[in-house]
DNA sequence: TGTACATCAGTGAACGCGCGTTCACTGATGTAC
DNA sequence: TGTACATCAGTGAACGCGCGTTCACTGATGTAC
């Protein structure tokens, strides 16, 4: 039956959200409409009154995840003003961030597959990433060298690179490894 | 009808060969037995005779990547003996790398499929990352101060997750500017 | 070496299933007067 | 403010399709003598 505009502009924020985990955890491939549905409470029959397709939910959703993903890093560096790129290693370069695909970075939880999607789905990721940039820029601006733009780039590679290793092996001491060389030279990176 | 023993082998060799470069393209659950079955030139029906499941494809096709992708670093190192990180930063972090999913680094183009994964790809991807450490210890070793094997993995964490940033964006000279700036830092990174 | 027979890699159709998408219908919401 | 009607978010079944997997069958290969 009919809703108020109201509540269907909040299930469909609700869809996103869901979506923007459940794409995390299991791919883009991996879920399909009717447990993305579910996830917010509906049917799948309503999906196609709130987005155009499988796709347009999948660039929504990403735009989502690299908000939220963004949040946590400037809670992060907001929560410690006197060691933010410490504030920010423990909680990126950590197992329970490995463990935690849900509420993680997106990059690491669906880069190989935003690599394969259309236009819409690398915008969003494009404009995350450059989000995340900023961040990062504003983060380790004031050290000298090296153009803050570079840094930045470099920072965020090693970081993320870390992370999918992390999750591509078995060992969790391998994985613990990869984190902690990450976040050495993330930290060399920053003071040179 | 029955084909020997000698061609059987070298029918499961090429499907896994096949297998290794269409998983890299188009992901785990981005193509289906049949399509993997008809690039080797068989049928659907085969599978079975040479594999357990699609799982069990992945995984030995997840290893054969690997090893092929080895090759390349490998080869580009014994090329280039006065300047082999020169020479492997100018293959890993170019733009054709990021244009070609299929005969490049199987964790940037499966890493977040991987994730998902069982133990067996896991497996595969944990011998072929240990491979490549072991690869990129040697060509940095000799170097002083912090040890080779946090290096390593600090470096090729830095690969990774540049070529795979460089894949998620739209923009071809926001993807070259994340390569030039990870290649940047694995210089440095090397010589400190 | 030659013959008879068992083996089994490969074929192609079929299985049940879940996918993304469409649609007729429902009934509360929103609008016109 | 109250009434009549149009709108449309959500339901649940259906669509065609391709998926991973199974299976009866074929006929060349490999083996036993």
């Amino acid at each position: 039956m009919r809703v108020s505009r109201v509540q269907a502009e909040e299930n469909r924020q609700t869809v996103i959200n869901v979506a923007s985990r459940l794409f995390r955890e299991h791919g883009f491939d991996g879920i399909g409409l009717k447990d993305l549905m579910k996830g917010a409470g509906l049917t799948q029959g309503a999906f196609y009154k709130q987005f155009a397709s499988k796709e347009d939910l999948a660039a929504q959703a990403s735009e989502r995840a690299l908000e939220s993903a963004s949040g946590r890093w400037s809670a992060a560096i907001a929560a410690s003003p006197q060691d933010p790129l410490g504030a920010v290693i423990a909680f990126y370069l950590s197992m329970g961030h490995r463990d935690e695909k849900m509420d993680g970075c997106p990059v690491a939880a669906l880069g190989s597959d935003a690599a394969r999607q259309g236009t819409d789905v690398k915008a969003a990721f494009e404009t995350g990433v450059t989000a995340y940039l900023e961040m990062v820029g504003n983060m380790i601006a004031g050290t000298v060298g090296q153009k803050t733009d570079d840094k930045a780039m470099a920072v965020l590679s090693t970081m993320v690179g870390a992370l999918l290793l992390s999750r591509v092996v078995n060992d969790p001491e391998l994985a613990q490894a990869f984190l902690n060389a990450a976040g050495q030279q993330v930290r060399e990176t920053v003071a040179r």
